[in-house]
Parts: structure tokens; C-alpha cells; sequence
DNA sequence: TCTTGACTCTCCACCCACTGGAGGGTGTAT
DNA sequence: ATACACCCTCCAGTGGGTGGAGAGTCAAGA
């Protein structure tokens, strides 16, 4: 029989911890004294303290190793259990990579450029959702503007209110000055008839969906381009799909210098 | 201007997370309404949110994002963070595949054997500690409790308490029935002087020591043994010093069946 | 103008696996 | 008798949010 602290350098877990498993019921003292309520253990105990570090390492919660030591352990569940564990793992470790290449990137930019660039790039999960849009091929890239033209009174037609800012897809597969093949849509809450050019249809969820912010006038969006770009292909992605541009505020009428407009790209890991 | 909830949308950060925040201070609301409360951002805001996610996403903790946003970022101290990012997320990765090797050792021991078994092993930090000591070659191995016969009467001639359990170090490098080079070791609080062939002395502190909990007489060890020798195989370490026993219970009275005995080999990751 | 329903606010509790400390009792050696 | 190490319980805090209660606000349709 030791006391808590014997046995607690005896197995090296902290007293504190001993009495926290004693509170929890996954390692209780074989003795408590009814007067002192002093704590005592055995050594027999030691396997049992054994297997809950050992399941622990393997990254297992306090409740499941409680669950599966105290529940008989039916193999099978154990299994299950590790197998999840498993894949769990191995995913964590593909994200772990993914964090580390990013870090050596910015690493890697700071010598470089002697600071970190304001403008970030980020991977995010878009949803999908309905839109109404038109595509069209258009001589170059300002004329963007007249497919909204289109677009607006079809909405106003059928009074339905956008449900976010409005956003355009490009579908070339190479850069091109002319002749842009581009969707503008914007988001809606339900679908309407189609008219004229105009349909709602749904845009599908982008899991992993690269996204930057660019601030000012269009004319400068050929950097941010670039500068994605770099991102993606420096952090081990590769662009998946046609790539978009929310309009998140670009007033027709407003100060260019103003506009805030995020661009995104989908991705896959490489 | 937004209100929380379409500043949500557009970002895809939940509403409950901004509010989190504007509470630490790290993204403010532009504009707080008086008489509601209701919180407004602003498009330029963007910029900024994506920083903190792309820095949160580099694993960097809310707290030093905000001083790096707040602080004018010095660069020198960035590329510390980040250096010492790096060097973590390494150590997690090569942690994680441990822990990954470890799962798999489980799943292919419990396809083998159709469950788990009961004595674990686990890898821990043994610290340095100070020990009354003698080192000598016996003729087999049952003849280490003569050690401790030169050794007890040491401790009790200088007035000396043991401060653990008994523990043998086995220098063999490989495994022999006769002629064993074994040290008989008791810890103690304070050194001694010298006495017949018994010293006080310093025993090295072990960063990783694979351990695991032998029950009952000493006649079982080698099954003990040669279990923890294959899980040491198994998950990728090596040996890297002479094994311990320590004599967690095994007093030469009692009963060899509630002997407590546990095995230790100091290793390291291959 | 009223109602409805979506939206927003604050405040509190909870998650995990501990850790630290206050305040007080216990055991043993000198 | 007195140190001093050790033990107890209880409470609060960690990080990065999440969930819910209860109450107030906004905008569109009737």
C-alpha cells in the first residue's frame, strides 16, 4: 500500500492526476482512510494506471479508455475504435504537412520581402447555393458589367432579393484577354422561371475553396492573381476548378478605390 | 456596412465567433449601434479577418496573433514565432507517427490474438536520481538478491532511508544464462562515503524509457521480456542503454505470486 | 398599424485534461 | 513541542470557442 505521493513517483503521473482519475472512477484508490481520507494505492494497480497511459498515448479520451476498461473491452468495439483513430491520425498528419509548408512559405516570403504581406490567402469550405445567372462569352473582362444588366431586371421582374453579393465565374482554362468565357450569378433563396438568358440554377460546394481578399480598383487584380497563384502552387494545391469573384462592394457608382472584392479559386491537395 | 449575421455569410466565420472577437478585442466591430447593440462591419474589415485566419491557421494562438496585428508586426520577432512554429510542428509530426505506428502495432496485435493484452507498455521520462550502488558479475541471475545483502547493510551502518524501491541495471548487451553484469542499486536522498564495494552515485536521467509492469515470480520475466523487446521493434525504437528492473514489491518473505516487478529499457526513436 | 419570424443582444454554463493555489488537517523526526 | 513534509477538499483558470435561455430589434407582408 503507498500513499499518493509513493505511488505517484513510483508511475511518474502527478499526484493531481491520480486524484482526477480517483474523481472520475477510471483509477480509484484501493483504500481510502475513513477519518483522513487519505488515499492509498497498490501495486497490483499498476497495469490497470499502465493500460489507461497506454491508451492515452494513443490518443484515446479519458471517457472511451474508462468505457473500454471497465465495459470488458469486447474486442470488437476496440477495433473500431483504433481503426477511426487510424484514419483520424493519418489525417491530422496530412493537415499537420499542409501547416508546415505554409509556415515554411511564410518563412520563406519574409526573407524575401523583409515582411509579411497584408493581403492573405486562406482555404475555406464554400457551401453550395442557388443562383441566377447568365453565361456568356464577352469581349473582354470590363464588360462583365453588362450580364448584370441582364440580371438585375429579371430579378426585379420576378421580385426576388439576392441573398448575398453578387459574383462572377470564369471558365477559361488559360489566361485570355478577349472573348472571356464568364458566368455572372448572383446568389437567390428559390428558383424562378427562366427568362431570356437568365437561369437559377445551383452552384456546387467547394470543399477546399482558396480565397483572397483584393481592395481597390479591378486594374490591380492582375497582382492578386499572381500572387494566389504563387500561394497555391508554393503550399502543394493545385486548382481544381473555374475560379470566382465575389463582388462583395463594388457600387457601379462608388469610388473604384473602395471596392472589396475576394477571389477565389477551388483546390485539391496535391 | 453588415450586420453580424451577412458579415458571417461572407466570411464564413459563425456569428458566435466574431462576437468572441470583439469581446478579446482582436477584430472590433466598426460601429456598435447605442440603444441595440447591434454590431456593423465593414468590408475593409475582410482584410484583416483573413489575416487572423490565415495566421490562426499556422497554428499561431489568438493572443499572439493580436500582438502581432496590434503590434506593427516587427519582422525579426514573426520569423521567431514562425521558426519556433516550425520546429514544433515537426516534433507533432514525428509524434503523430509514433502514435500512428503505435494504433497499428494494436490493431495487428488484436487480429492476431482477437484481443488486447493486458500488460502495456508505455514510454516515459525517468529523471535522474541518486543510488546506493554495487556493481558485479554473479553467476546467474537469482543471485542478485546477495547484492542487495552487501547493500542494506550500508544503508542502515551510515543511517540512511531508502528513497524507492530497489532497481537492478543489466549491462549485457546480449542475454546470458551465467556471468551477469548487474548493478544492485537502491535510491537514496543524500551520497555517502564509500564503503566495502558499495558507492553512492549518479544515475542518468532517461528522456524515453519504455516500461511495463511484470506481476508475479521472477521465473515469468522472460515472456515479460521478450514482449516488450517486440514492442520496442514494432514501434520503430531501439534500444540505447542497459535495462532496469525495478522490485516494486518483491519482498524476500512474501509470497512470489504478488511480486510487482517492472522492466525497463532506455530507447530511442529509430 | 399590427403581426410574424428572422435576427440580434447579453449572460451563463460547458467542453477537455488537467494545473495552481488557498486554507486546513495529518504524520513523523528531531 | 515544533518543524516540515505530506495529504485533504474546494475553487478558479487554461483555449477557443459552442449551446442555450431570455429578452429586445428589424423588416416584410397583411
Amino acid at each position: 500500500m503507498f500513499k499518493i505521493g509513493e505511488f505517484s513517483r513510483l508511475t511518474h503521473v502527478p499526484v493531481k492526476t491520480l486524484r482526477y482519475y480517483d474523481e472520475l472512477g477510471l483509477m480509484k484508490a484501493v483504500a481510502v482512510d475513513r477519518f483522513t481520507g487519505y488515499r492509498y494505492y497498490s501495486a497490483g494497480q499498476l497495469p490497470r494506471l499502465n493500460r489507461i497511459l497506454a491508451l492515452k498515448d494513443l490518443g484515446l479520451s479519458l471517457a472511451q479508455i474508462a468505457q473500454l476498461l471497465d465495459g470488458g473491452l469486447p474486442p470488437e468495439q476496440l477495433r473500431g475504435m483504433l481503426r477511426l483513430k487510424q484514419a483520424e491520425l493519418q489525417q491530422q498528419m496530412l493537415e499537420e504537412q499542409a501547416r508546415l509548408d505554409r509556415v515554411e512559405w511564410r518563412l520563406r516570403q519574409i526573407e524575401q520581402e523583409g515582411a509579411m504581406s497584408t493581403q492573405e490567402v486562406v482555404i475555406k469550405k464554400v457551401p453550395a447555393m442557388t443562383v441566377a445567372s447568365v453565361r456568356d462569352v464577352i469581349p473582354t473582362y470590363s464588360d462583365v458589367g453588362r450580364l448584370y444588366d441582364e440580371l438585375m431586371p429579371y430579378l426585379g421582374q420576378h421580385r426576388i432579393r439576392p441573398a448575398g453579393p453578387p459574383l462572377a465565374i470564369y471558365y477559361d482554362t488559360e489566361y485570355r484577354e478577349r472573348d472571356v468565357d464568364v458566368e455572372a450569378a448572383i446568389p437567390v433563396m428559390e428558383s424562378a422561371p427562366a427568362g431570356g438568358r437568365v437561369a437559377t440554377r445551383q452552384l456546387p460546394a467547394v470543399e477546399q475553396m482558396a480565397s483572397t481578399i483584393h481592395l481597390g480598383p479591378f486594374e490591380g487584380l492582375t497582382g492578386t492573381y499572381s500572387r494566389l497563384m504563387g500561394w497555391i502552387e508554393a503550399n502543394g494545391y493545385r486548382i481544381s476548378g473555374p475560379n470566382r469573384e465575389v463582388y462583395v462592394q463594388c457600387e457601379p457608382g462608388s469610388d473604384p478605390s473602395t471596392y472589396v472584392t475576394e477571389v477565389q479559386f477551388p483546390v485539391e491537395r496535391v
